[in-house]
DNA sequence: TTAGTTGCAAAGACTTTGCAATGGA
DNA sequence: TCCATTGCAAAGTCTTTGCAACTAA
């Protein structure tokens, strides 16, 4: 269920090439946007490859993949500790700044016996000021 | 972007008996398991009609959409608010038990002026005590 | 040399939708 | 009566996969 021994990658133009858009950008892009991206700078990279790349590059702990809810994951290259807002009204995804002792505050809350626990997810929904200013209250 | 004239919802066979069937279970079950549940009682009930009617009852408030990681949406007729343990292993999700004041504890960690947060979602992953004894630490 | 990778296209998994018929209020 | 709902099947969206050719190490 979880790699035993981790097969070994190759440093490969695609590869570097969805990494480096990713990490280019805080707009937590989708696999699409990636594609597009990427073709610019090679013509015929293929959709296929751009997944396979962000499977190897999120399994190396590059990137990070943000569920989305039915719509599709989107990307960030940011791994570090930090939650996501995502707006009901125009679907970004925005960073949220780093939670003071987050992970201390939020671990607690799951203490059942027997469970091991290897991460969280927490995410805000809501209204960014652009589209929460837009409807009324 | 938001139901600004809610339609009006009959109650239907169909309807009702997804909602009991989803209310039958704590397995937070999958649109598919559903579907099979429905058709021992209502043999010609469609799959579309599986999903038009959780989509109804979920913007009703009766139930409560998962969002699994790329995998099948499960959906959970606890509307109260808990979180959830999903198991790396078997994909089990279970409830964990209702955080105290986990609210007003997770609240605070979004505090960006010109957001308005509507609601979060917190979800813990890692081995349930079945699959954790099966792995080595 | 030898696997990991790629491009392409086809397949897969899950969900939504068009339409004529049906049925709840 | 009126329009939300249904069953059916087709279509849609996002992602994965088989395969032969290619290439990093």
């Amino acid at each position: 269920m979880i790699d035993s021994h981790p097969v070994p990658t190759r440093q490969t133009r695609q590869r570097e090439i969805v990494f480096r858009i990713v990490a280019s950008t805080s707009a937590h892009p989708t696999a699409d946007w990636i594609y597009a991206e990427a073709r610019k700078q090679l013509p015929n990279v293929s959709l296929g490859t751009v997944y396979r790349n962000l499977q190897v590059l999120e399994r190396e702990g590059r990137v990070r993949a943000i569920d989305s809810w039915g719509k599709p994951t989107r990307y960030d290259a940011d791994v570090s500790e930090h939650y996501h807002f995502v707006c009901l009204g125009c679907g970004a995804i925005s960073d949220l700044p780093k939670p003071e002792g987050g992970d201390s505050r939020v671990a607690p809350l799951v203490a059942s016996p027997g469970y091991r626990v290897t991460g969280h997810t927490l995410e805000f929904r809501g209204y960014c000021p652009k589209c929460g200013s837009k409807r009324k209250a």
